[in-house]
DNA sequence: TGTTGACCTTATACTTACTGTAAGGTTTAC
DNA sequence: GTAAACCTTACAGTAAGTATAAGGTCAACA
């Protein structure tokens, strides 16, 4: 299988493939005659696996740790648990301060005349070095 | 006023605002005679706007547009509310994305038995490649 | 006067997770 | 036969800084 059919089928694109065989995170598949890369199955597996990782919100390094996981038969589930746990409570926190950037962007916005005149709280807001 | 003087005013790393200069996002400072940056309160008050401007999530780019509005007495105040309007909408849908993100992973959470088997339902989905 | 420590300067490299470009070799389709 | 569509490598660029090295300056203290 070659690389562009291997990004078509893990929904990556080929340029990402090479880079995370360069960064060490998969093993490097064997090469053709002409120097193509080959894939074997279970390499595209390793790529089907990290896409999903990688959409869940998990680092490439955070990925490298469940794609260790993974291969180890003796792994104990806790230890999945726990990574996936405190992705999650990152991710709360991520949405509080999106939330709260909001919450002032909103309040700024009801108050600036979007109008024609230069005269805007937003640009005050900003400029005010109080608080 | 020194540059450690204006990184505690601002609330700016003294190396982000050399870095900001770097990028001439804000007008260099006048130097000493022993080459140690020179701020005026207008230089400062650069640094105050930027400072809030990124905590309130907008990119550098964004600064940039934000300053020069700022610093344009024909500005109409529909242009500033056009920015944050955006910045608003992309941060909600910013927050939509982690929320989705999250709820996949606290499914997966519930399904994974947390303790020491290898079992883990966590990892099966991740290399599942369906869906 | 000497020296220690806290500043200041520049330049360069590193970070994250790719993406773009250049320059060239190979395969495929017409 | 040749043009398009692949493949390869290597290098540079992105965003927004942060870290490090190597050196100059300044204020305080003995």
């Amino acid at each position: 299988m070659k690389i562009s059919d291997v990004a078509k089928r893990t929904g990556l694109d080929a340029k990402t493939i090479r880079y995370y065989e360069s960064i060490d995170l998969v093993d490097s598949p064997p090469r053709r005659d002409n120097g193509y890369r080959e894939y074997s199955e279970q390499g595209v597996q390793q790529l089907v696996f990290l896409r999903k990782a990688r959409k869940f919100g998990f680092s490439i390094n955070e990925c490298r740790a469940l794609l260790a996981l993974w291969a180890n038969p003796n792994r104990r589930s806790t230890e999945v648990h726990g990574l996936v746990a405190e992705k999650v409570s990152d991710i709360d926190a991520h949405i509080l301060e999106l939330k709260s950037m909001k919450k002032m962007l909103s309040e700024l916005l009801v108050q600036c005349p979007d109008d024609d005149n230069p005269s805007c709280s937003i640009i005050s807001k900003l400029a005010a070095e109080q608080e």
